[in-house]
RNA sequence: GGGCGCGUAGCUCAGUGGGAGAGCGCUCGCUUCACACGCGAGAGGUCGCUGGUUCGAGCCCAGCCGUGCCCACCA
């Protein structure tokens, strides 16, 4: 144990390290798989990208996910954390074809099979940097079960459902209006489309009448899209067009005829009042469209460019450059009536950041409206129920106007979907049909639809396993509000329908932290702020101001921090937070070497109070550990940070520790039974917030046995003592009230002061109150008969201070008219309250009693001034 | 256009009906035998604005101003 001597600091770059093997070689992590759902614990991951690195986000939302799940370990319940990577389509197919392209070739070069394979490489070579991250922050996975979303089994899952769905008509083909993203060069789902505002040209253009008088205007901000314009449209209520309606007008540059038509969705009051139909590149037109029977011609591909349904001249340019052509050719024939700028929100892909292209194109889609229904009760019933609550409404609103879902992407790494064509035949099933000639469905579903199956196709769906029946349902889910439509309303969509029982109960939605300065952490902004950088020591990133790097701040730290930070409204990152969760991780060990250092190492953790200080430390714990327990289960986890801050720093240390100094330099047996009972007990309520350090001094421990992550609680934390708090909280005040008037009468802190204490109830306390205040109170130096040059209140009297030449009376005198003026206005507030007789006999009896102690308190103090 | 938040000490944030709080920063004083990543003592807030409810409002209600996010098919 020597070697507590030494480090007067914690140093949790060689500690965490260390207690991670411990904790994973223990095995402690990985449950059996027995009992029932009901009496365990568990929580599913939120499954992190397999090529991704950790970033704030997942260092906050796993630093909440663990404490749930520690605390749960330390109720003694079979715990288990559900862990594992999710294959992310889109991001981990970019992440490859970039590499592809600095290698000069491409995916298309290579072919499927082996952009497959090389895909695959790449997760065997960065699949297990997010693991190790994962494990260097603490977070108490069961490692040992690690799920994929490509897991073979897994995938058996997926497609199963697929097919499931697929039977009972809730997944079809159809040709249709979709997102298509230019970049990743897929369909994406609405909710991967993000607006934004952007300034473009408002063009109006002539299109001349069939009949030769005049024209109809138009307004398009995209008029390379009138190549494939099939009609215009007015409102059947605009008198200035009504007479137009079932006329033909000329398609510029094309010649085509369009006829003039009728539809409410056109607004009277916007633009010309005249608008352009083009049903294969505007989701609107596109309705419009099909309630008129138009066709819907398309002449923009999938790759961006221009089509040969286009006159030839545009062919294979690109949008920008058609529409420079287009509008230069409409400028020579004098079309152009005007033009002007114009501010709106346009769609671009959320992955690739590419302005979105609306096209129709033949997708899979899944419809929603019934699998809502169910997961709408499952909220509304508070079967599944929102930390903080006001995001139900958000999942309800958005359930309640669900849309079809467009599930195929056109990728290749992914599932791929299980139909195949042959001729005019479609088979769809989870085997490949018999027979030659059977060619695939090239697309594979989006990553969401197997995440969606992550609560129970991670424990072995559809088989009936020992792990579905021991941990599904899962008791929480901790995720961001970005994903609540794309994830959480969809697994509990799945779960139902699947499991008929919802995959967890509560939801938290943790804050979202942002950069120092308010703006969003994101990479490519610059903005971001890497958690390990925190943990390990590191530059610091641009948006700091100070520059500099970080101190290893360890992941206690940072876990503190994060989740003290995170009150549940969006926060700014406070590097000062996790320097003060640092300097906590620092005040427990130092404590607890006090301690350790001193105790003889045959005592034993024991409740052996002596004295009224042992019996408020007592009963402070079992305030302090019923309040951060309760915090932790409720997911108010600042609070619980809190309070355990405030016990350490503000009970713990600065007074228990104090108090009973001169005992444990005695030796004294009991006193150092009931301090390792303190701090054991100390150490566990803090383990789950602040799991590192807590290990490693629990590892010091006299007596204590294996590890503390594997603990169970004891349970009764302990009755409250009335009494012995009030006695604490008044000496507590007059220690202060003493120091803060030697303070002011500048009386040199090393002099030990005559004194005589005036004032009742400090019999057990007043030896320490003379200490702590370096006060001489035996009565040794004249009693009654020496005059005060000084009176400090205290409660239920006053400290007198007899004359002493470390006293600067003068300079106590000014400070004392101070604080008599601050008496005075508050005796007049607490008087006038009182006087007021509303107040009187509307308030609760309780609180006119507390202002009238109050008040007399006050006038006690006055008069000891 | 609709919805949900936020505006409290110089900074970052707690505080949901009864005497305004924390951390950092600032001032003063301490090498007190666990910790100078420390200890003790302080200074510093018309709680965005205006009304209202109440005996009593930072907290509840209404309006306004500022600010952020989400949803939504106005060319």
């Amino acid at each position: 144990m020597s070697d507590l001597e030494q480090k007067t600091r914690y140093n949790p770059s060689e500690v965490e390290p260390r207690i991670v093997d411990r904790w994973l070689e223990s095995g402690i992590f990985h449950p059996e798989p027995e009992g029932t759902a009901a009496e365990n614990y568990s929580i599913a991951i939120p499954p992190p990208n397999v090529t991704g690195v950790l970033h704030m986000g997942h260092a906050l939302n796993n630093s909440v996910q663990d404490c749930l799940v520690r605390r749960a370990r330390a109720k003694g319940r079979r715990t288990k954390w559900i862990f594992g990577t999710d294959h992310a389509g889109i991001a981990t197919q970019t992440q490859v074809e970039r590499e592809l392209k600095s290698l000069g070739t491409s995916r298309e070069e290579l072919g499927r099979d082996q952009f497959v394979a090389r895909v695959w490489a790449w997760r065997e070579r960065y699949g297990y940097q997010i693991v190790e991250q994962l494990k260097r922050l603490g977070a108490s996975c069961d490692y040992q079960e690690e799920r994929f979303t490509l897991d073979p089994a897994y995938a058996d899952a997926v497609l199963k459902v697929f097919v499931d769905l697929y039977e009972k008509g809730y997944i079809y083909r159809d040709r249709y209006m979709v997102n298509w993203d230019p970049g990743s060069r897929s369909a994406i789902s609405d909710l991967e489309v993000e607006d934004r505002e952007v300034t473009d040209t408002l063009y109006y253009v002539d299109y001349p009448l069939e009949s030769g008088s005049g024209a109809i205007t138009v307004a398009t901000v995209r008029p390379e899209t009138m190549l494939a314009d099939v009609a215009i449209a007015v409102n059947p209520q605009d008198e200035r067009y009504r007479r137009l309606i079932g006329e033909t007008a000329i398609l510029p540059l094309v010649g085509r005829r369009l006829r003039i038509i009728a539809d409410d969705y056109v607004k009277t009051d916007f633009g010309t009042g005249a608008l352009k139909i083009t049903p294969g590149h505007d989701p609107n037109d596109f309705e419009i469209g099909r309630r008129h029977g138009l066709p819907h011609p398309s002449v923009i591909g999938e790759d961006g460019r221009i089509t040969d349904e286009a006159p030839e001249r545009f062919a294979g340019m690109t949008v920008a450059e058609a529409q420079d052509g287009v509008v230069a050719e409409l400028r020579e024939q004098g079309l152009v009536s005007r033009i002007e700028s114009y501010d709106h929100t346009v769609p671009f892909s959320h992955r690739s950041g590419e302005r979105v292209e609306p096209l129709i194109s033949l997708q899979w889609f899944m419809r929603m409206d019934e699998l809502a229904k169910p997961a709408i009760e499952a909220v509304r019933s508070g079967r599944v129920r929102f930390f903080p609550q006001r995001w139900a409404k958000v999942y309800l609103d958005w359930m309640e106007n669900i849309r079809p879902w467009c599930i195929s992407r056109q990728l290749w790494w992914g599932h791929q979907i299980p139909v195949w064509y042959r001729d005019g035949d479609t088979h769809v099933g989870t085997e490949p049909p018999d027979g030659e000639g059977w060619e695939r469905d090239p697309d594979v579903l989006d990553t969401w639809f197997s995440s969606a199956l992550w609560p129970f196709a991670t424990l072995g769906w559809p088989e009936q396993t020992s792990e579905l029946k021991a941990f599904y349902p899962t008791d929480a889910l901790v995720t961001g509000r970005d994903i609540i439509f794309l994830w959480v309303a969809r697994m509990v969509m799945q779960g139902l329908e699947f499991m008929g029982e919802v995959p967890f109960s509560d939801v938290h939605i943790t804050s979202i932290i942002q950069a120092p300065d308010g703006r969003r952490m994101s990479k490519s902004l610059g903005t971001g702020i890497d958690p390990l950088e925190l943990i390990n020591g590191g530059e610091r990133p641009p948006v700091f101001e100070t520059g500099g790097t970080f101190p290893a701040y360890g992941s206690d730290a940072v876990r503190w921090g994060l989740l003290v930070m995170s009150s549940g409204q969006d926060v700014r990152f406070s590097e000062d937070k996790v320097a003060q969760g640092q300097q906590l991780t620092n005040k427990l060990w130092n404590a607890s070497r006090l301690i350790l250092l001193r105790v003889d190492p045959g005592v034993r953790a024991d409740v052996r109070p002596k004295t009224v200080e042992d019996r408020w430390i007592l009963s402070r714990l079992a305030r302090a550990r019923q309040e951060v327990g309760g915090r932790i289960e409720r997911y108010d986890f600042a609070r619980a940070a809190l309070e355990l801050y405030d016990f350490v720093y503000g009970e713990l240390c600065d007074w228990y520790l104090e108090l009973v100094k001169p005992r444990l330099y005695e030796g004294d047996a009991d006193t150092a039974a009931t301090l390792l009972h303190v701090l054991t007990e100390t150490l566990a309520m803090a383990h789950p917030l602040i799991p590192f350090v807590t290990e490693e001094i629990y590892s010091y421990i006299p007596g204590a046995e294996g590890l503390l992550a594997g603990r169970v609680d004891p349970g009764f934390p302990g009755e409250r003592d009335e009494q012995a708090e009030a006695a604490l909280a008044d000496a507590i005040t007059a220690v202060q009230a003493v120091r803060a008037w030697r303070d002011s009468a500048e009386v040199r802190p090393s002099a030990v002061l005559p004194a005589r204490l005036a004032a009742s109830g400090y019999t057990e306390l007043e030896g320490q109150l003379a200490r702590l205040t370096r006060l001489e109170l035996d009565g040794s130096n004249g009693g009654s008969d020496v005059a005060a040059v000084a009176a400090v209140p205290v409660p239920r009297g006053a400290v007198e201070i007899l004359a002493s030449e470390h006293v600067d009376v003068g300079a106590a005198e000014r400070k004392q008219s101070a604080k008599r003026a601050e008496l005075t206005a508050e005796i007049e507030r607490a008087q006038r309250k009182l006087d007021n007789p509303g107040f009187v006999h509307k308030a609760p009896a309780q609180v006119v009693q507390g202002e009238r102690d109050k008040l007399a308190a006050l006038k006690t103090e006055l008069e000891a001034l």
